[in-house]
DNA sequence: GACTTTAAATACCAAGCGGTATCAAAGTCA
DNA sequence: TGACTTTGATACCGCTTGGTATTTAAAGTC
């Protein structure tokens, strides 16, 4: 298999092996590493890195849509299957909560990139733009269920979804400052609360 | 009074200088802006930041620590005020989403510090230490009013104060990213509604 | 008024960065 | 096979940074 792949096979998985590397170098060593670090990691040269991304914003923004949809899969993934609504809350804060506790950097490399977005115009804009997509979703199926859960319109669905992912970040930017201040029950706790008091659940 | 002032009290002037002319910069900036940014904002050259600092992570700890103790005192004021726990609640978080709309480029910087303190254990240590300071004040104050709020120790004042702080720092993080998925009452709701659950208010 | 201390300016450095130009080797296709 | 393309290695460049060594000049001291 090896050496019997045509050339557009051959970059498309030198640059899946950059885009790995880049993942974990910038995780471990945050923003900062040097290009030479990642294309090093990856067992290339930097001409590798200039020859499949613009440069370093175009590998990060890479690195960033691929981590956004590894997390919105993981929300679809429990939002369709058929347990109640309670259990469904439970059971993407438990998934939310043991995935920040496996990958403690490379959700703070999240919160790096979302500081140099804030600062940068062109990297904010396709940020917020994925960061909306996300919450869309999150709201339509919030909606979707909007009967079930009996809201009947006290509370926007977005509205609902902005609340639950700013308690869900929240606690990531909390365990991540000081993991002794949270325990894993915090945020299911904090969303069902959160939600009973709207009469939901 | 200029030039009336002896050697220490002129060193004093220096340093405060140096911290404005920083927290300015480096808000402006970020945290990358360079040593050389902050001298010329206040007016001296780099010797005088290294006269004053240790360097550059003494700098920004000391600002840290500043910005830190002025959320501590705004916290105190209002939990000090004779108002009920429902307006005090209230009153604090329009006091902190004001904050956060007049000062975002500070709240950012906020952000990228708590990045470097997360990946500096040096700096993470210092750092968690201040905001466990911050829990452990908004802790005791929780606690001291439990009997009022009839929590009866159904969950813990540290608790509260670390599901609070979340809340808190989650709709930053939100408005930060975003501000056109919040609006300035969600905070206060999520709190609310949150705490009236626990059968609090 | 000579002597000491020290705040702050100046000049300097080694290291590191992202990015570009160039080029060799290999793949593609006629 | 031979002309053409393209991947990715190498070398290089301009620039910036935090930090340090040294100097200057003003303030403090006796």
């Amino acid at each position: 298999m090896a050496g019997r792949l045509s050339r557009d096979e051959k970059k498309a998985r030198t640059k899946e092996q950059l885009l790995a590397a880049a993942e974990s170098v910038f995780a471990r060593r945050g923003l900062a590493a040097s290009l030479d670090e990642v294309a090093e990691e990856a067992g290339f040269s930097k001409g590798a890195v200039y020859s499949n991304f613009a440069g370093k914003e175009d590998l990060v923004l890479a690195l960033l849509e691929r981590h956004m949809d590894e997390r919105l899969a993981d929300l679809r993934r429990v939002l369709a299957s058929d347990l109640p609504v309670k259990a469904q809350v439970v059971e993407a804060s438990r998934g939310f909560v043991a995935l920040l506790e496996a990958e403690r950097r490379r959700s703070l490399l999240f919160v790096e990139l979302l500081a140099a977005a804030a600062r940068d115009p062109s990297l904010g804009a396709r940020f917020a733009a994925r960061y909306r997509a996300l919450l869309g979703e999150l709201a339509a199926l919030i909606e979707a269920q909007a009967q079930t859960l009996g809201l009947q319109g006290r509370v926007g669905g977005t509205r609902l979804a902005a609340a639950v992912l700013a308690m869900a970040h929240g606690f990531a930017l909390q365990k991540l400052i000081d993991p002794a201040t949270v325990d894993d029950a915090m945020l299911e706790d904090m969303l069902l609360g959160y939600l009973s008091s709207l009469g939901v659940l």
